[in-house]
RNA sequence: GCCGAUGUAGCUCAAUGGCAGAGCAAUCGAUUUGUAAUCGAUAGGUUACGGGUUCAACUCCCGUCGUCGGCUCCA
């Protein structure tokens, strides 16, 4: 998402002019269909057009054929520079051009038609002229640049993927225009790995393993966006929870509890409403005409909770942390399995200090961080600066500029003084201050925020919270609004991925399956699974009537990290044989020389299954 | 919320206007097995829901709900 567009030159060409071919193809099949921007992105092209009908599968199919005709035929690129009248005339069919025009003329079109995605905003001149590419028999206003003909396309190098509803430029409030995906390479054999690698991501997406392995799952009659965990689920959960207690116990947090549902005068105050009311479910009013709304963030209430007595500048910071549940009324639309959801519990905590307490307290976050994310060991994320951005003054935004700015650079010193990694980006900060989001992506490819660390100069004044300082002075203390972990969901969806549902064994739902061979074996099998559960290990006894291969199969399958064989040497000697879930088979030892080598592993929340050369994933 | 696609057994999928099927899972029986699928039998359905067209609808049409791919939006 910073960078927009880190590709190769030539792929930039090719990407883009496939754009343009595919217009071609688009227009000669549809002459109503009006082209509108087009550019490369990651891994491929789009193109919006406005159309009077959406597009059909078969559509798709007939514009790639005809695309093909077009490269095979070599056709070349030519470049043209045309005053604003010229440009005018030729695209006086095409509102939205004319518009591009405009943008373009008046210097302040910023607005990212194509043009701005083509290039990064480096160079501010504005043109005097206009430039446009012909191809063919098709003609698009573009900066460029492209390829000299579509001898450099391998025809058999990209593919239509998809098409769906787009707004103009972006808005919701624009016209709906129609867009189609493509991906390209340069070679076939990069589109094959492509695709290749897309269908691989399938396997991983936590929808889908996540009812394979029984973790969660939707019902019609609870409602979208309102997972059910299962016992799996709520195993992982507990452990991530476990974690996160330890972890801010050790970071000096307290825990509070508050309930689900409050007065509308409480978000009233904390300037939620009505600005946040369309994210939250709609309130249920009492015989009084008193409205309470389920909560959609914690934040009100643990300030309420610390400004429950009088705070002195010696008990500061006061760090509030809970696993608050909460509800948001998200858009239909918007819901992903776990990642987008209505109902979420929040790794959430709020830390109130004073001005001089920030970089401290703050880093202190960021460690905390980092702490997590290795031992997840997570390492495709990017913690991005988000800062606001002055045309949402007053509307997205508290209208304090100089705080606003004063805010960010506290946090980008302190960021930079730490030698912590970020980028910046701007309008993307909470309505009451600047954060510093991690940046995740999905297994398709989604980018989320999983954790979020962010600094609020304003609702502490509205909630009057106060400390007494040293001179005996009343002082608003700054809040840090954190969530390291994310949301149970959002964290457990990632991780589902992240781990392609092999969790190491602190966080799998069942850590030892006992396999007996024969049912003779299934005592034995019941003694040792006991002693494991009594030590605080997850283990099972699969005793059906299947054969051992077919317990084997099953197990690999919920990929329970250890399966122990059980047959007449092991019980007879006391022994267990270890198969690992990657497949090594570790031969039998003394049930204590197993608990030995994996209760270690467990308690440390280790990545590996095994000690010493041999465990892996 | 918007555009489009889609919804058949617990799961994965067949059946293109003419009696709704398979594999896996489940249940029962037999088998007692040494590191990724033992054999057999049984059961399982108001084809998401509600209307309509038709002699006849899983199939065609309309609406509702859910899901998926995007847009918008976010932890």
């Amino acid at each position: 998402m910073p960078k927009r567009h880190n590709m190769p030159e030539q792929l930039f060409k090719i990407r883009h002019s496939l754009a343009h071919i595919m217009a071609q193809a688009v227009t000669e099949r549809y002459p109503d269909a009006r082209p509108t921007i087009g550019p490369p992105v990651e891994n491929g092209f789009y193109y919006d057009f406005a159309v009077p009908r959406p597009f059909t599968p078969e559509d798709l199919e007939a514009f790639e054929k005809r695309m093909k005709e077009i490269i095979q035929r070599g056709v070349t690129f030519e470049r043209k520079e045309v005053s604003a009248e010229q440009a005018r005339a030729l695209f006086a069919n095409n509102p939205f051009k004319l518009e591009l025009i405009d943008g373009l003329l008046s210097g302040a079109g910023d607005d990212m038609g194509e043009e701005e995605a083509d290039e990064p905003s480096s160079n501010n001149a504005r043109p005097t002229t206009i430039s446009v590419y012909t191809h063919d028999t098709f003609t698009d206003l573009c900066r460029g640049p492209h390829v000299a003909s579509t001898r450099e396309i391998n025809p058999d190098g990209f593919k239509l993927t998809s098409a769906s509803g787009a707004y103009w430029r972006g808005d919701e409030r624009n016209p709906m225009l129609q867009r189609i995906y493509g991906v390209a390479f340069e070679t076939e054999q990069e589109l094959q790995h492509y695709l290749h690698q897309m269908e691989e991501a399938k396997k991983r997406d936590h929808r889908k393993l996540g009812k394979e392995l029984e973790i969660f799952f939707f019902d019609d009659e609870v409602g979208p966006g309102l997972p059910l965990w299962q016992p799996n689920g709520a195993i992982i959960i507990e452990e991530l929870e476990k974690l996160a207690k330890e972890m801010e116990l050790k970071h000096g947090y307290q825990r509070v509890r508050t309930p689900h549902v409050t007065k509308e005068d409480l978000f009233l105050r904390s300037g939620h409403l009505p600005y946040y009311a369309e994210s939250m479910y709609p309130p249920m009013e009492l015989d009084n005409g008193v409205k309470y709304y389920i909560k959609p963030m914690n934040c009100p209430m643990h300030h309420k909770i610390f400004a429950s007595k009088p705070r002195s500048y010696r008990d500061l910071p006061i760090r509030l942390a809970e696993y608050g549940t909460c509800y948001r009324y998200e858009k239909s639309g918007e819901l992903f399995g776990l990642m987008r959801v209505r109902s979420m519990q929040m790794n959430d905590a709020h830390i109130y200090c004073a001005e001089e307490q920030f970089e401290q307290e703050f880093m202190d976050v960021i460690a905390m961080y980092l702490e997590y994310f290795r031992l997840f060991g997570i390492e495709k994320y990017v913690m991005r600066l988000s800062t606001h951005s002055r045309k949402g003054l007053g509307k997205k935004y508290v209208d304090n500029e100089p705080l606003w700015l004063k805010t960010e650079d506290m946090v980008r010193r302190a960021m930079q003084k730490h030698n912590v990694p970020y980028v910046e980006q701007e309008d993307e900060a909470a309505f009451y201050g600047p954060k510093i989001d991690v940046q995740i992506w999905s297994a398709i490819g989604r980018e989320f925020t999983l954790a979020t660390n962010q600094v609020d100069f304003a609702v502490p004044a509205r909630f009057n919270l106060v400390f007494v300082n040293r001179e005996g002075k009343e002082e608003t203390p700054l809040c840090l609004h954190r969530a390291p972990l994310s949301t149970h969901e959002r964290m457990v969806g990632f991780l589902i991925e992240h781990y392609g549902g092999a969790f190491p064994p602190w966080l799998a739902p069942t850590q030892v399956m006992l396999i007996p061979i024969a049912d003779r074996h299934n005592d034995y099998c019941r003694q040792v699974a006991e002693r494991l559960v009594a030590l605080g290990m997850r283990a099972q006894v699969d005793d059906s009537t299947e054969r051992m291969q077919n317990k084997i199969r099953k197990a690999q399958g919920q990929k329970i990290p250890y399966m122990l064989v059980v047959g007449d040497k092991e019980r007879d000697a006391g022994a267990v044989s270890v198969r690992l879930r990657n497949g090594e088979d570790l031969k039998a030892m003394p049930l204590d020389q197993f608990i030995a080598h994996v209760w270690p592993i467990i308690t440390a929340r280790k990545a590996e299954l095994w000690p010493m050369e041999t465990g892996g994933a």
